[in-house]
DNA sequence: TTAATCACCTGAGGGC
DNA sequence: TGCCCTCAGGTGATTA
């Protein structure tokens, strides 16, 4: 499913196909996403030139001068830029079809994605005005997460999963970081150290950063070839990993559930 | 304000 | 082979 790395990546690599191109037309199979698509989004865009890509969390923000086309990937999306002359397939909910003669096309096969417009500043919007810092900008850090625990008595898995306190943290990477970091999922966030909170920033940073890395690699192809849907599989030290040794100490990892959340951890390195 | 739970949705995989 | 059930997961809304 596309974690910030993933959204990062896909913005990385449709950017250069659609900046500076003219919407020409807006195709809405189905609108039953999240959120209805608003019916007005082909008048709304028609004639309009995207001017840059933005990511914020894993929103993508298309800005089109004086409004800004806002869209979640939720678990099961993806946005692929393809040829005008190839037909939609299942799940093919949207298409932006620019003056390049390509189609920016969103694919959801579970609908847990959102295609909005808005004509205020995007950070100003409902679903963003809130949200936490990037984890990979110097807003955010240990100081930041330890300030923000005292008193919550919510485990440090949610914590950190909460994207009022830091965006992209999704169930994949909340596992890793907290391996990284041997800080046990369950621990509340309000009994943590500073000096564990730095560990733990340092380990969310490193994980996304990489992740990041190998994203751009694997899904490079969804440009490419339109399609390809295989994700790299990265190289995960807990997650889905349950019963097999840790690569550190050898004892087998464990699975609880957290928030009807699978959970991965080793209860020897992670305390 | 915080925490817990629910709802949304479809494909994959397992059991029978 | 086909049917049924469970699980997976991001996040806003609702409730306590």
């Amino acid at each position: 499913m596309p974690e910030l790395p993933e959204v990062e990546t896909i913005r990385r690599c449709v950017a250069p196909g659609v900046i500076d191109q003219t919407v020409t037309d807006v195709i809405i199979r189905n609108p039953n996403l999240r959120w209805p698509v608003p019916p007005a989004l082909p008048d709304c865009m028609r004639g309009r030139k995207i001017s840059a890509v933005e990511r914020r969390g894993k929103y993508l923000l298309f800005d089109c001068g004086t409004g800004t086309l806002i869209v979640h990937l939720g678990m099961s999306g993806k946005m692929l830029l393809e040829p005008e002359s190839k037909p939609a397939e299942k799940h093919d909910h949207v298409d932006f079809t620019l003056s390049n003669g390509k189609i920016l096309r969103l694919n959801d096969p579970r609908r847990f994605g959102c295609v909005l417009w808005t004509l205020e500043p995007p950070r100003l919007h409902p679903l963003l005005r809130d949200l936490g810092p990037e984890p990979l900008t110097e807003q955010f850090h240990g100081d930041l997460l330890y300030e923000r625990s005292r008193g919550r008595s919510v485990t440090v898995k949610e914590f950190i999963m909460n994207s009022h306190i830091v965006v992209g943290v999704g169930n994949i990477y909340a596992n890793e970081s907290l391996f990284a970091a041997k800080i046990h999922p369950t621990r509340p966030a309000g009994r943590i150290s500073l000096q564990r909170y730095r560990q733990l920033a340092a380990a969310i940073k490193e994980v996304l950063h990489a992740a990041v890395e190998q994203g751009g690699t694997t899904l490079r192809d969804f440009c490419d070839s339109a399609g390809n849907p295989g994700y790299f599989q990265l190289e995960l030290r807990v997650y889905k990993r349950a019963g097999q040794p840790c690569c550190a100490c050898g004892q087998p990892i464990q699975t609880i559930r957290q928030a009807q959340r699978a959970t991965f951890f080793c209860k020897k390195c992670q305390h």
